[in-house]
DNA sequence: CTGTAATACGGTACTCAGTACCGTTGAGCG
DNA sequence: CGCTCAACGGTACTGAGTACCGTATTACAG
């Protein structure tokens, strides 16, 4: 009878008794008491009662920081893309317990907020960088960078929701496909990869023809000479 | 010597506190006793300690719920564009005390995560409306509401901060210049601009292969079968 | 085996936000 | 004058979060 480190139980008791009783009903002493630690190891493990839940928000804030350090200027929006990526994937690793936590910011309205809290970090990081990348400090550019971050997280938002409430079998894919269309919002600024030194390069067009006319040739187009 | 009412008194008290020590370092004991009223007092006037700061956002939400209510489908952009009008000058109604909380709101990320939260709260109003508008439950249906919800919101908050920062001596107009950047990130659903009645697709791929020897192939596919 | 340093833990006591309840005051009004 | 109603003040309580101190366990040097 191996105890699991004192660290997994509380999360473990604090999820068992904010389902069982409600979050407000349920007070700190009460977990470290099922955990069968004192009140004390609580807060040592948990900076508050709701950061048993949200663990390691931090932890993401850096992952996503470095992908985007690593970054050269043409690989910007590559950037964006992997970085928004490794939250929802993040996120799919936790499984299960990404959509208990689901459950109760739905229902408690002090985790609701502070999970958009968090996800405003995000955004902001998203911002910081896009506004960096486009250079140009000038008003309208900052805007861009503005309503282009906040398209991101809302993108991102979106498809991880849909996960989380079950509704996407594939969410990979999904964001995929919501990160294409965000940035296909945006008209590349500067000279776009011209005489680049060859590597990945996104592609972005707005036409005003169907897409299932347009899929089955571009399909051909991309694949046939990647040889993928 | 009339002394204004306690409401008022206990905001001037709170701020003239937080100037002077900080938000953490003042008590509710503290603004009830400058304010020269008991405790009890002070959390009958404002729901919290934080509330001080953001006395009227319930009020401001019933607001943008009225004004989107009263729209037909024809004019939800217009509505849109109005509400969000509404809450600027909301801010602005409020000058000096609209800028000493953004001053509060910079230092104290508790404060900012509120602030946070009630854009949120505002944004969630606008994607419910628009989402609405659009009809369309589909999976890229939501997504758009979403994005041009986030986007509705990111423009408001780049416009308000702006202004709050002094940068921005016209913020009215600056923000009918960004809500038209952003309307015209959305082509409208309702009337496509193109002749085909099918509606503008957006399309974006990654590809390993050099953009230089796509971009012919991609724009004889696309301009030689729009006609464009 | 023994002294010791590091680590994790438990307990106590405190501050402060927020809630509940009760008694008091004062203004208006018959 | 007696009544009512609203605003207020005081007391007491719960619960989150912090500070501090003492203790058990482990590991490791001698």
């Amino acid at each position: 009878m191996s105890k699991p480190p004192a660290r997994i139980r509380l999360a473990d008791a604090a999820f068992a008794l904010f389902d069982e009783r409600g979050y407000e009903q349920t007070t700190v002493d009460d977990i470290a008491e099922r955990a069968g630690v004192g009140r004390t190891t609580f807060f040592r493990h948990y900076r508050s009662k709701e950061a048993v839940i949200f663990p390691d928000h931090d932890r993401l804030l850096e992952l996503i920081r470095d992908r985007l350090a690593t970054s050269s200027h043409r690989t910007a929006l590559v950037a964006v893309s992997d970085a928004v990526r490794l939250v929802l994937l993040h996120y799919i690793e936790e499984g299960d317990l990404a959509r208990r936590r689901y459950a109760l910011t739905s229902k408690v309205s002090a985790l609701r907020d502070r999970e958009i809290a968090s996800v405003a970090r995000y955004q902001r990081l998203f911002r910081e960088f896009i506004a960096d990348w486009m250079g140009d400090p000038t008003k309208s550019a900052s805007l861009r960078a503005e309503l282009m971050a906040a398209s991101v997280a809302a993108a991102h938002n979106h498809v991880l929701r849909r996960w989380l409430r079950g509704e996407s079998a594939d969410p990979v894919t999904e964001l995929d496909e919501a990160m294409g269309e965000v940035l296909a919002l945006f008209p590349a600024p500067g000279a776009p990869a011209d005489g680049d030194g060859g590597g990945t390069t996104v592609v972005a067009f707005r036409t005003g023809q169907d897409l299932d006319a347009l899929l089955p040739s571009l399909r051909r187009l991309v694949e046939g000479e990647t040889g993928r």
